[in-house]
DNA sequence: TCATTCTTGTGACAATTGTCATGGGAATCG
DNA sequence: CGATTCCCATGACAATTGTCACAAGAATGA
C-alpha cells in the first residue's frame, strides 16, 4: 500500500483528487492539506511514501516545503503537480530532489502512475518540460534585482520600492534597468511578464 | 437522474471532479469538454441539466458560452465553477443568467450539492462573494480603455498599443491616463493589476 | 432636439522611468 | 592574495509616461 500526502490549496480540486485516489486500490490518501508550512511536521507524524505538492501555497511554497522534507524524512518522495508550466519552477524543483514533476493539465490516470512510480524510487519528468525548462535556463537575475521585480510586480512606483526595500530610488532604478537588459525586455512590465512566465519571479 | 456537462481546460482537474461526481448516485455526466466554443454544440447533443463551467477557456470563455447556452438551450442551467474570486465575474456571470456560482476553494461536497440546487432551478451564491461583487461594482472602464490596458498588459510600450489598436500614441496615453485615474492607480502597472484583481479586464 | 458619453485627436508640460559612467565595500573562489 | 561578482549608491541625461486643457464627430437616450 503506497501511503500519499497531498497538498493543495483550493478545497474542491484537492477533495476531487482524492476521489481519483480513492479508486486505485494499492494507493492511501493519509494526510491531506491546504498550506504549505504544515507539510514537513505532518509528514515526520503520517510517514507517507509520496508527498504530492502544488507549488503555489500558502505559508510556505511547495519547493521549499520539498526541500525541507527531503532532508527531514528522505524515504517519502516528493512529485509536485502544478497548474502552469512554467520552466523555471522544474529547475528548481530538480535541484531541491523533486522526483516527480506533473502537469493539472496531464491527463488523470497520470497521476496513480505517477505516484507509483515515484514510490518505487523512479523520476516522472515530462521530456518536453524539461526540454523547455533547459533550454529557458535557470535565472539571471540576482536575488537584489529578483527582489526589486517583485515589488515592482504589485504596482508600485520606484519610490516605493525603495521604502519597502530600503534602498535609495535612483538605485532600483538601476536594479530594474539591470533586470530589463537580462530579460531583453523594453520597460517594466515587460520584465516582470516575462520572468513570471518563465518562473524567475 | 442529473445529467451534467463539465468544461473544464486542466485535464487532470476534470478528471477528478468527474471522479468526484461519480460517487454521486443521483448525477451522471454526459459531457466532458476541456474548451469553450464547443460547449453550445456538445450541449443541444447530449440535452444536459447543468452545464458546469470554468470561466478560463480556451477558445471562448465560460461566460459567453453560458449566455449563448442560456439562449439556444434554455433548459439548461448553468453552473460556474471558478478558480479566482474577481467579483466583476460574478455580477458578468449574472446578467448572462448564470444560475449558480462556486469558487475552486469551496468544500468539495458542495459540488455535487450546488448541482443539485440547480438542477432544481434554485440559485447557489455565497453571499459573501456577493457581496464583494456588489461593492466592487461593475467596470468603470469604458471599452476603449479596458482595450488599452488588456494591450498594456502584455507589456507592449505605448507607441505598440497604438500601433496594434491603431490609435495615436497620444490618445493611448489619454486612455491609460483615464483608466489610472477611474481605478485609483498610480501608473499602468498598478492600473492593469486593479482591473485585473476586481475582474474588469 | 438636446444633453451626455464615448471615441479620437493635438499640444504642452511635468513627472517618472530607463540608461550609463563611475565608485566603494563585502563576499566568494581559485 | 587577486579576480570576480554582488550589493549599494550618485549624478546626469534621454526617453517614456502621466496630466491637463481643449476640440470635434458619432452614438445614445431622454
Amino acid at each position: 500500500m503506497i501511503r500519499v500526502l497531498i497538498a493543495e490549496d483550493m478545497h474542491m480540486i484537492r477533495g476531487a483528487l482524492v476521489a481519483l485516489l480513492r479508486l486505485e486500490p494499492d494507493i492511501e490518501v493519509v494526510a491531506e492539506l491546504d498550506r504549505g508550512d504544515t507539510i514537513v511536521e505532518t509528514a515526520l507524524r503520517t510517514k507517507p511514501n509520496v508527498a504530492v505538492l502544488d507549488i503555489d501555497l500558502p505559508g510556505l511554497d511547495g519547493l521549499s516545503a520539498a526541500e525541507a522534507l527531503h532532508e527531514q524524512l528522505p524515504s517519502c518522495h516528493t512529485l509536485v503537480l502544478t497548474g502552469l508550466s512554467q520552466p523555471g519552477n522544474l529547475l528548481r524543483a530538480l535541484k531541491v530532489h523533486v522526483r516527480g514533476f506533473l502537469l493539472k493539465d496531464a491527463p488523470a490516470p497520470q497521476l496513480a502512475s505517477a505516484i507509483r512510480l515515484v514510490a518505487s524510487g523512479r523520476r516522472v519528468l515530462d521530456p518536453d518540460l524539461v526540454a523547455a525548462a533547459v533550454e529557458t535556463g535557470s535565472t539571471p537575475l540576482t536575488d537584489r534585482e529578483a527582489d526589486v521585480l517583485r515589488a515592482a510586480h504589485s504596482g508600485l512606483s520606484t519610490a516605493e520600492i525603495g521604502d519597502r526595500l530600503n534602498l535609495s530610488p535612483a538605485t532600483v532604478r538601476n536594479y530594474l534597468s539591470n533586470a530589463i537588459g537580462k530579460l531583453g525586455a523594453q520597460n517594466r512590465l515587460d520584465a516582470i511578464r516575462i520572468a513570471e512566465d518563465a518562473g524567475w519571479l
